[in-house]
DNA sequence: CCCCTTATGCTCGTCGTGAGCATAAATGGT
DNA sequence: ACCATTTATGCTCACGACGAGCATAAGGGG
């Protein structure tokens, strides 16, 4: 086997949600663009991939992470610096976690401020009727061009295709990130903001990813601290799927689908009737073959 | 970045359904277990991953792929051979085809040879038995592994967790890869092949991939030939995701799904009415947002 | 005590799905 | 020609899940 000029970076996107806002840990070096807490995979010291992963994010942001999942491995020659003279793959991965506060050179992003038109919670957002004028002059008179677009901004709207979104953003050349090897004035792109190397392919890679395991997976208690209300458990999930639910059929859904138990206790939020506390029911996955909450049910 | 000793496969699980069967292509060296088409990537030549793949595939079978999609990257140190001089990373494809005539030294294998607990089509299989039987013996006294036996294998069943079953056959010591760099005599094993490496895992991968997929994309037709019955079509969709569908049922939802399209002609089967036969409609995803077959729908 | 706000309970109509019964259209045998 | 058998196809029925709202409960602030 081949084993000249390989480099294996390990990429975390990790993911929590405060204050209704999906987040993201990112690491900042001094003019550059944020990126993803990420390392070269240690061939002694690490036995396995992820728990190189783990220990990156430890050492770079004193994060120590619960709940890992391997995304996607990425290893496209073109789209990486330095191509002539090593070869880069990059395996991401997705954590999810309560947000902390930050270490120094850490933040935590707004992940619709990185992918700005994912968020649908309050019906379609302005920003992306500019992402699609920009699409349509891109697409026009190519047919295949106006079906990828049809196909991944809808309608209707699919969450869980957030990658295929960027992909086609990156492609169409709407995004920043395209630009930086050429070192040319991009043209006006619809506002977002740009991640160090392609770390936002793998930001919209995990966000598509939860989207889809939040339907069948109960991993959304991985995000939410025990104990919560109902509200906070929907607009938990709102945040990550982007979309808008309605309030009594997502009550009646949690409580139906065996993921939570009401702790005798009540929480007042300041004005309104105070809500029940509830904790996770970790032996629902004992009991139901896909506990998650199922489709969108808008 | 570290680039010593680290080598990259590539390998792919090519699937294909004939005469009710879902078979794997696998290539044979005499001696050795079979193992999947797969080769290490060519640092210089292949511009990406997947075209690599493309190229060991046709080099090795004379197979020229269609739908092909990355499933995960295998790292574990000690999970592979040569541990201590070369660090292998192995990136497994899944890929799907229509079947073709083998060349000399591939062969197409029965999927349900390599892993029988997964075939549920008539019910659950005389070897799942003997698994569960075991694999109580082997939970005796952890609470931890009763748990994870009744997770993976049930009930209910959930075709879905076909790479968690393995995994744990694996760790309960109970598939014969397990044993080989011990050079020890594995007990007495659940009867089903063994793969070369830990091929066979990747191939569980590939199983609970497809069958997930099968419920929410189109990806089934990659593997009829066109034109089909509705017959044929369901047969497809029970090797795959090895539980049998209810026939009445089934029509429904193809016929109302748009996924499908009669032509006006029918095909005589030998006995029995002749059944319509029917094309696929591409149209269909542009039309609705997750074209697939849905839930299981016994 | 009235108003505002959030939590919670409940109802309705619709639609998707699991299970069967019933009919249609071939084939092969007598 | 008739019948038994086999596969294809049509249709019904009961039930539960889901989308949408209406209504009530339980707090806080004037």
């Amino acid at each position: 086997m081949s084993s000249r000029r390989i480099a294996v970076s390990l990429d975390a996107v990790v993911l929590a949600v405060t204050d209704e806002t999906p987040r993201v840990l990112v690491t900042e070096v001094p003019g550059e663009p944020p990126g993803l807490p990420s390392g070269p995979l240690d061939v002694d010291d690490d036995a396995t991939l992820e728990r190189g992963l783990r220990r990156y994010v430890w050492e770079q942001t004193g994060l120590e992470l619960g709940y890992v999942e391997q995304l996607y491995t990425f290893g496209d020659r073109d789209r990486a610096p330095d191509a002539s003279t090593v070869r880069r793959l990059s395996v991401g991965y997705l954590a999810l976690t309560g947000e902390t506060t930050p270490t120094p050179g850490t933040r935590w992003l707004d992940v619709h401020d990185l992918l700005p038109w994912e968020d649908h919670r309050d019906g379609a957002p302005a920003i992306l009727d500019e992402v699609q004028d920009a699409l349509t002059t891109w697409a026009d008179g190519h047919e295949d061009r106006q079906q990828r677009r049809a196909l991944t901004f809808g309608p209707p709207w699919d969450g869980i295709r957030a990658l295929e979104r960027y992909e086609l953003l990156y492609g169409a050349g709407l995004v920043a990130e395209r630009f930086h090897d050429d070192h040319q004035d991009p043209p006006a792109l619809p506002k977002s903001t740009a991640m160090r190397g392609d770390h936002r392919r793998i930001l919209a890679t995990a966000v598509g990813r939860i989207r889809g395991k939040l339907t069948y997976r109960p991993v959304i208690f991985e995000l939410v601290t025990e104990p919560f209300t109902l509200l906070e458990l929907q607009r938990t999930v709102e945040a990550l799927s982007g979309v808008g639910l309605h309030k009594q059929n997502f009550r009646r859904l949690v409580l139906g689908s065996g993921l939570v138990e009401g702790t005798g206790e009540t929480r007042s939020a300041g004005t309104g009737r105070p809500a029940q506390l509830f904790h996770y029911r970790p032996e629902v996955q004992l009991e139901r073959p896909r506990p998650g909450l199922g489709q969108p049910y808008r």
